[in-house]
DNA sequence: TCAATCCGGGG
DNA sequence: GTGTACGGATTGA
């Protein structure tokens, strides 16, 4: 370029756009691939669809395996056989001179600075090895005992796509995937002793049950045999189930290692599952593992579901069967049937667990479609396999390896990982400002504060001196905007409305990530910065205490605001049109790029405590949030009484309060409760020899109650009811099943009443006390032969609105 | 009231 | 060649 020649600026800010576009996805045109396999021999097996024609192709590559490091010294025993690549890079390694090894020198302060290859990982890793354990004087037995911020040495496949620039997936739709789902059916939880005597199997819109012909080994061997041809046959590129690598991969390893049978799942190399260290996975104990398969990608949608309930909160469990429900995904004829008696079940009416596993596998291919749309878009962009995206966090599973990429790819050096200086992690605002009743209640939204923040005050972490993160998010938010345009113009229903919904949900998740990268421990990101953390929750509070500072002077009532919206009662009198008003005065007020939305109104709220709350729609929904209001142990008597109270209190009925108070209570007196009613359900978790072991240091009601009631042992897994007895005792409700098997006292009423009106009042009723003031409480549930001559009529009750003390900033 | 421990999910 | 989940409920001191 002509240096007297003035720069174009907008010439200079399109290449600059361009380049940040390679940082977010990459830079190589290869269209399709859906899965890599590589070896660190720098061999690497790439499977393809080619968008044209969709048929699967596998292209073998090579590659030079790459390491970085903070010094050279390690390698010098190597003499003549490390030189100086020049020009070269991982993105390039044409060029590499007669030496084995080569080096490279990157540019900026970053401590990981030398960019080494060589013709094999295992041998490039040993060099290094030998001149870190004479350095060291010890020996040093694998690169991770360098530490990080010696040496980074990626997984052969990330080496291989951060330095070649492709990625998964581009230009191939979601439906081209040719996904397979399987589900076991077992006879219990343990794979040691348990047996599979059923495989759903899903492929290509097809369903089909494969089962066990008898009892015994060979039978279940054929069984397995069965299921792996059938799964080699249909050659899928990713195979999903919920909880696959938790249960169904573990528990047929297991039995297929027990009884001697081959697993040959993989497109290339020896039968048998492979295993990668990993946090989350198989069942309990030390040593977990995620199983990998060449040429596959394994995909459970428990990860998906985790991810999805993570950012909204209102999942009820994350079981299949209730997240299908939830979702919308499950038939109106769902078989169901409790876990611990499928086995059972399927001696008498083997047609019925085949339409339980039919089912199951059918939501899981409608699970994996609705909630992996995220981690499909995000495998087009971060340097790693897909099933490695789709189970890992978004901070550290996709923004810092796309943070590693764009430095190599700029010629960059890397930052170490660093400790943070001590100074501690200042954390979000929470205000709660009144608890008790209120009515015309509003929700103004704060869209994506954190980010906002971020790009509007520039805050980013001070080592990246890229700038990578900051201009990533930009880059991000821009796709995002450009892919709801799209989605909102395409069909309903169309794969180009969901590609850009995925999309977009996709980059929303990166976005919101970007502040927890920069929060995370320095042991966790590699550039996380505490300071620039605390400038974003400082830069909140100030944002939130503006806003609701302008919202109290316009003349609500603030009642809980958080980094995602804020709560406030308007006057009488007030319309919608009013409410919509002082959220756009107030919108118009704050920085830039932050937005504040009306979001919606409800005619009631009951604030409880921070983040618990139950809320009365003009349509007479009632909403309950938090786990004040909802739990999944609590006891059906008391979640009920809890829903028709607080309904009846929003409604302005506090009359009706005491009434449901009064009749639960003389349910419960009169025994008009079974023990069914008052039990909380628990899942046992532990052997019974393992509870008789540990039971001494600590006793857990729940295996008390299953040894004190003469019941035959139970296994792992059991689910049973408890409840507290009378005299001290506990009792165990087994539910009845729809087979009328295990039919029990179900019809017991011996339970404690003491208890459980005990219960009622502090427990159940003590969610509603802010509602009231302290000397109406005992008006409103107290015991109703006991009246007492200083209370008021219950008629004279009224709902109270307690400003809560001490108010940070307002 | 607090610290320690266990739990999720799968049959 | 991972990401020291994480946030709630329960139990024992």
């Amino acid at each position: 370029m002509d240096t007297d020649q003035q720069p174009n600026p907008t010439l200079a800010a399109d290449a600059l756009r361009a380049i940040q576009d390679e940082w977010l996805w990459g830079w190589d045109p290869t269209p399709g691939i859906v899965s890599v396999w590589a070896e660190p021999d720098g061999r690497a097996f790439v499977w393809r669809r080619p968008p044209a024609t969709g048929e699967l192709v596998r292209e073998d590559e090579t590659f030079r395996p790459w390491v970085l490091l903070d010094r050279l010294d390690d390698l010098a025993h190597l003499g003549a056989g490390l030189a100086p690549a020049g020009a070269v890079t991982a993105a390039s390694p044409e060029g590499v001179a007669a030496a084995r090894f080569t080096y490279c020198e990157l540019d900026g302060p970053g401590a990981l600075r030398f960019l080494v290859t060589g013709p094999d990982g295992r041998e490039l890793a040993a060099a290094v090895l030998k001149g870190a354990a004479g350095r060291l004087g010890r020996r040093v037995g694998h690169l991770r005992e360098l530490g990080p911020h010696a040496a980074l040495a990626l997984p052969p496949e990330e080496q291989y796509l951060v330095a070649t620039g492709r990625t998964y997936f581009r230009d191939l739709p979601f439906d081209r995937l040719r996904r397979l789902q399987f589900d076991l059916e077992t006879t219990g939880l343990d794979p040691a002793r348990d047996r599979i005597f059923m495989a759903a199997v899903r492929s290509a819109g097809a369903t089909e049950v494969l089962e066990a012909s008898g009892e015994g080994d060979a039978a279940e061997r054929d069984l397995i045999r069965r299921l792996a041809a059938r799964i080699r046959a249909e050659d899928p590129d990713v195979i999903e189930n919920h909880n696959l690598q938790g249960f169904d991969l573990p528990f047929l390893d297991r039995r297929a290692q027990i009884l001697g049978v081959p697993l040959a799942l993989g497109r290339i190399g020896a039968p048998g599952l492979r295993r990668r260290a990993a946090r989350r996975g198989t069942a309990s104990g030390a040593g977990r593992v995620r199983f990998v398969v060449p040429g596959r990608e394994l995909i459970d949608t428990l990860d998906a579901v985790l991810r999805y309930d993570f950012a909204t909160r209102e999942l009820p469990g994350h079981g299949l069967k209730a997240v299908a429900r939830h979702l919308g995904l499950a038939g109106p004829e769902r078989e169901i049937i409790r876990g611990d008696r499928i086995h059972h079940v399927f001696r008498t009416d083997p047609a019925r667990v085949r339409r339980y596993a039919s089912a199951d596998v059918e939501e899981v291919e409608a699970l994996a479609k609705v909630l992996g749309g995220p981690a499909f878009v995000l495998a087009r962009m971060a340097p790693r396999r897909y099933e490695r995206v789709a189970d890992a966090g978004a901070a550290t599973g996709v923004i810092d390896p796309l943070l590693v990429r764009a430095y190599l790819h700029a010629g960059m050096a890397l930052p170490a990982h660093e400790e943070g200086d001590g100074t501690p992690h200042s954390g979000a605002a929470l205000y709660l400002f009144a608890t008790g009743v209120a009515r015309r209640i509003v929700k103004a939204d704060v869209a994506s504060l954190y980010p906002s923040l971020m790009r509007a005050y520039r805050i980013g972490p001070a080592r990246d001196r890229l700038g990578a993160l900051l201009a990533m998010v930009d880059r991000l938010v821009e796709w995002r905007l450009a892919a709801k345009a799209r989605g909102r113009a395409a069909p309903p229903g169309s794969a180009d409305r969901y590609a850009n919904e995925a999309m977009s949900s996709a980059m929303k998740l990166v976005v919101n990530s970007a502040y927890g990268y920069l929060a995370a421990g320095g042991a966790l990101t590699r550039f996380a910065d505490v300071h620039a953390a605390n400038e974003v929750t400082r830069r909140g509070r100030e944002t939130l205490g503006l806003i609701c500072r302008e919202l109290a002077g316009r003349g609500v009532t603030l009642l809980e605001a958080d980094t995602d919206g804020v709560y406030f009662a308007v006057p009488e009198g007030w319309g919608e049109a009013d409410e919509r008003r002082v959220v756009a005065e107030v919108a118009a007020l704050l920085p830039p790029l932050v937005q504040l939305e009306f979001e919606g109104r409800y005619a009631a709220m009951l604030s409880h405590e921070p983040k618990n709350y139950a809320l009365l729609g003009y349509d007479g929904r009632l909403l309950l949030r938090g786990v004040a209001f909802r739990s999944s142990r609590a006891e059906p008597f008391g979640e009920a009484f809890l829903r028709r109270a607080v309904a009846r209190l929003l409604a302005g009925d506090v009359a009706g309060v005491r009434e449901a108070y009064l009749a639960t209570a003389s349910a419960l007196v009169r025994h008009n409760l079974t023990a069914r009613d008052v039990s909380s359900r628990v899942q046992l978790t532990k052997p019974p020899a393992e509870y008789v072991e540990t039971r001494d240091r600590r006793r857990e009601a729940a295996y008390e109650a299953m040894l004190a009631s003469g019941l035959p042992p139970w296994s792992v897994g059991d689910r049973v009811r408890v409840y507290h007895a009378a005299r001290g005792g506990l009792g165990v409700v087994v539910e009845p099943d729809e087979d009328g098997f295990d039919v029990d006292a179900s019809d017991r009423r011996d339970y404690d009443v003491g208890y459980y009106l005990h219960l009622l009042r502090h427990t159940f009723a003590a969610r509603l006390a802010r509602a009231f003031a302290p000397r109406d409480f005992p008006v409103v549930f107290g015991e109703p032969d006991q009246p007492s001559l200083f209370d008021e009529p219950i008629e004279a009750v009224r709902t109270v609105l307690t400003p809560v003390e001490g108010l940070p900033g307002a």
